[in-house]
DNA sequence: GCGTATAAGCTGTCTAACAGATTTTCGGGA
DNA sequence: TCCCGAAAATCTGTTAGACAGCTTATACGC
């Protein structure tokens, strides 16, 4: 089989030291020799564990200054996610996770000024019914909806509307949507959202599919922990 | 800005190899010293970009004994298509892209032996008519519907007939589906679709994925060259 | 207090080397 | 002649040390 090398262990450290000592986004990771001497190996090892974390999109080498966090969510997401082994929960979280996913990235590279301020405004309707403790699920939806429309692309529309019928179905049926939720959930929910948008707004195409696949794979975990 | 590493001159290098030798699956790249001699650079940067290869899936490294090529798809893919740059053509094929490729891989990972035998049986009818040199419109759709019944996941089926629903009413209004093909555009297609479930009954994800990407790049080249 | 020059630190890259795994080669025995 | 096993050649995985050039921090002079 295939052994293990030990930049994976690397690898995994990185991700470690970024997820327990909670850093942000442009937080600067320790040097290369740092690293090197913590994990007691040498530092081309941590060069490629560092290669496929900025291959992966997580961090970002810069020559002479360091290597900086690039986005958070990723982080977690090939820790806990790799991309090739969704586990088999909700099933419709699978299919949102791809198909949305694909939506923001083409959203921030398409998006019309006319379909980013459609965008703005569902957010701001989102904010204020999340703020004002409202079951806020159409409003949630209704976001979601105008990313998928801002990819110009009616066939994202048509897939969506789809699923969503049928998501509601089964979550009328069995989930209860409009529990309310405790305020911190809420601030959590609200800044997920504001990070795709602004990824959008920013046409980071990369952020923003990142950014909705964090917040689906938060959304999934608070329907089912 | 970012300046331009070495490795990526490398990675591209390697790239070209696999691509203008035509190194088929499971071939033997040059030796990690070989290659830093013909890009005229140290081992250590020819490491950096297999590294960054095996990340992307295109080569794997055995211990003792080379890098091999994992997937062909993936290296004409990189080359000429980074997912996060998808071109703006036929709005279904982005989605398809997406989608379908997620369909595959999950199928791979999942199907029952009734699943297989059910895909298989549509490859089966999918060869009779192309052989036959009918239309297989419908061969083809079967086969990749089947494909995404065999992730066990309803949500992708859902999403899979609204949109092909939509794809047909699309279809028939403008391109002409049923136009006879020569008869090495209908042995490509034959050998796509055939690597698609030679990676699902060999359990592998990441193939499968990469197989139903390459099959539909093709396929929407086919429609709109 | 502020600006600048120097120092320190960091990444990108190279060379040289060795352990351990794998493939190839080669010779001897049936 | 064919097969088997051992030795040799080859290759990856990994280490150490070094240096150029870029970036950031420091300290000094005004």
């Amino acid at each position: 089989m295939n052994q293990v090398r030990l930049s994976d262990h690397a690898y995994a450290g990185i991700v470690e030291i970024i997820n327990d000592q909670d850093l942000e986004v442009g937080a600067r990771l320790p040097s290369e020799a740092a690293l090197a001497e913590r994990f007691g190996v040498s530092r081309a090892i941590v060069r490629e564990a560092l290669v496929r974390l900025a291959s992966d999109g997580i961090t970002e080498a810069r020559r002479g200054a360091g290597s900086f966090v690039k986005s958070r969510p990723s982080q977690r997401l090939a820790a806990f996610m790799p991309a090739t082994e969704l586990p088999a929960t909700l099933g419709s979280y699978e299919v949102r996770f791809v198909l949305e996913a694909e939506a923001a990235r083409l959203a921030a590279t398409r998006r019309s000024a006319l379909e980013m301020a459609h965008v703005e405004e569902g957010m701001e309707m989102l904010r204020i019914a999340l703020l004002s403790s409202e079951p806020a699920h159409a409003e949630d939806m209704e976001l979601h909806r105008r990313i998928a429309e801002a990819t110009g692309n009616p066939a994202f529309l048509i897939a969506f509307d789809a699923l969503h019928a049928d998501v509601d179905k089964i979550m009328r049926a069995g989930v209860d949507i409009s529990r309310s939720r405790p305020p911190e959930v809420i601030a959590t929910m609200l800044r997920e959202h504001q990070q795709i948008v602004a990824a959008i707004r920013a046409q980071d195409s990369e952020g923003a599919a990142l950014a909705m696949r964090w917040h689906l794979w938060e959304g999934r975990r608070r329907l089912m922990p």
